[in-house]
DNA sequence: GCGTGAGTTGTAGGC
DNA sequence: CGCCTACAACTCACG
């Protein structure tokens, strides 16, 4: 039988080893902090810190939890499950043994419900064709999307004038993990909130700077963001204003990452656009010149982006001949759904 | 086929 | 500050 074993030289670190960050072309000194090391004992170290926390572990709320913390309000687990440095496994039956005779919160906002929706996520992922992408994919709603280069550039490079949204790109690029309701407020923006840009140019991005980034849950909650599956309520529109408002009044996450509006009273700090030139001058930051404008109105864009996505729903519903399955059933063209994402989960 | 209620994580305004 | 409602309005599961 064919020996295959990895064969051993004293070489191996030089062949196989990790390269350095300069052989990858980085310069280390201009690299965000290093705040979440890789490896299992740093994964089981940082279990073991969140699971001390019984009372917090017992009250989690997914929802509840703040996306502008100074420090981040949930595990940052995630990007160690990706990597396989910490098992699902290990991880579940950890929080079966906490729980355990005690009060404590259920899916989907528990802990362990997030441990749920990820395994929702693979199956959609392995199942549904194409679910990467709109076309083909039958459970993803058809959206005429616009190509906006610059919209895009100006969203990934952290420049779109709104600096709740700037400041959680901006921490998303210096450290590769933003939280989950921070996610929330920047895909609605690229999406259907503001710059109606395809999920796809969401979804690439944030595969590139995303520690956690994992196939089937990025391209299951873009779509679900973009209110191209699974979610559906596109009425409900996170403000890039108010939003963040509500768990950071002072806006203290908006100066840590964006060192240029620090000095803005907390009144102008989620729209510093609004602020009188004298303010601007005493802040030393010239809106439109030293931080950008807005590259939209919210107020008006979402709400003619709510139409269009209306007007999206309503092509979808029945009509669109191109989306009806030519099944025998169907053979009259008869107007017809696209299946839910329910039927494609029920046995057949 | 139709009505009803639920849907992890909206916002603005009133009390 | 927490709770309520209106806003405009979707799908999906279930009876």
């Amino acid at each position: 039988m064919k020996d295959c074993r990895t064969p051993w030289k004293g070489s191996y670190e030089e062949i196989y080893g990790i390269p350095t960050l300069e052989e990858l072309g980085q310069d280390p000194t201009k690299l965000g902090p290093h705040l979440y090391p890789g490896g299992e004992s740093e994964a089981l170290r940082r279990l073991d810190l969140n699971m001390k926390r019984t009372a917090w572990v017992c009250n989690f709320k997914k929802p509840e939890t703040e996306p502008n913390s100074l420090t981040p309000s949930t595990t940052v687990l995630s990007p160690y499950m990706k990597f396989g440095c910490l098992s699902t496994r290990t991880f579940y039956w950890r929080l079966a043994e906490i729980y355990h005779g005690k009060k404590h919160s259920s899916p989907p906002v528990s802990l362990h419900g997030q441990l749920l929706w990820r395994e929702f996520f693979y199956t959609a992922g392995a199942g549904i064709p194409n679910f990467n992408k709109m076309e083909g994919n039958s459970v993803c709603v058809q959206v005429d999307w616009d190509e906006n280069k610059d919209y895009l550039e100006a969203w990934r490079e952290a420049r779109t004038g709104y600096p709740f949204i700037d400041a959680i790109m901006t921490q998303l690029r210096t450290e590769g993990w933003i939280h989950h309701l921070a996610r929330h407020a920047v895909a609605c923006f690229l999406t259907r909130g503001d710059l109606w840009i395809s999920w796809e140019e969401g979804q690439k991005v944030f595969e590139e700077l995303l520690l956690d980034a994992d196939w089937s849950l990025n391209a299951g909650n873009w779509q679900w963001l973009s209110a191209s599956a699974f979610f559906h309520q596109f009425f409900r529109v996170y403000s890039p204003v108010a939003f963040g408002k509500k768990t950071d009044k002072n806006g203290d996450y908006i100066k840590k990452y964006l060192p240029i509006l620090k000095k803005f009273p907390p009144e102008y700090i989620y729209e510093p656009w609004k602020s009188p030139r004298s303010v601007q001058e005493r802040a030393g930051c010239i809106i439109g010149k030293d931080y950008p404008k807005p590259i939209v109105e919210h107020e008006t864009v979402s709400k003619h982006n709510i139409q269009r996505m209306k007007a999206a729903y309503a092509r979808r519903s029945g009509t669109s001949g191109e989306q009806a399955p030519k099944s025998p059933s169907n053979k009259k063209g008869v107007k017809r759904k696209a299946p839910s994402v329910a039927d494609l989960f029920k046995k057949k």
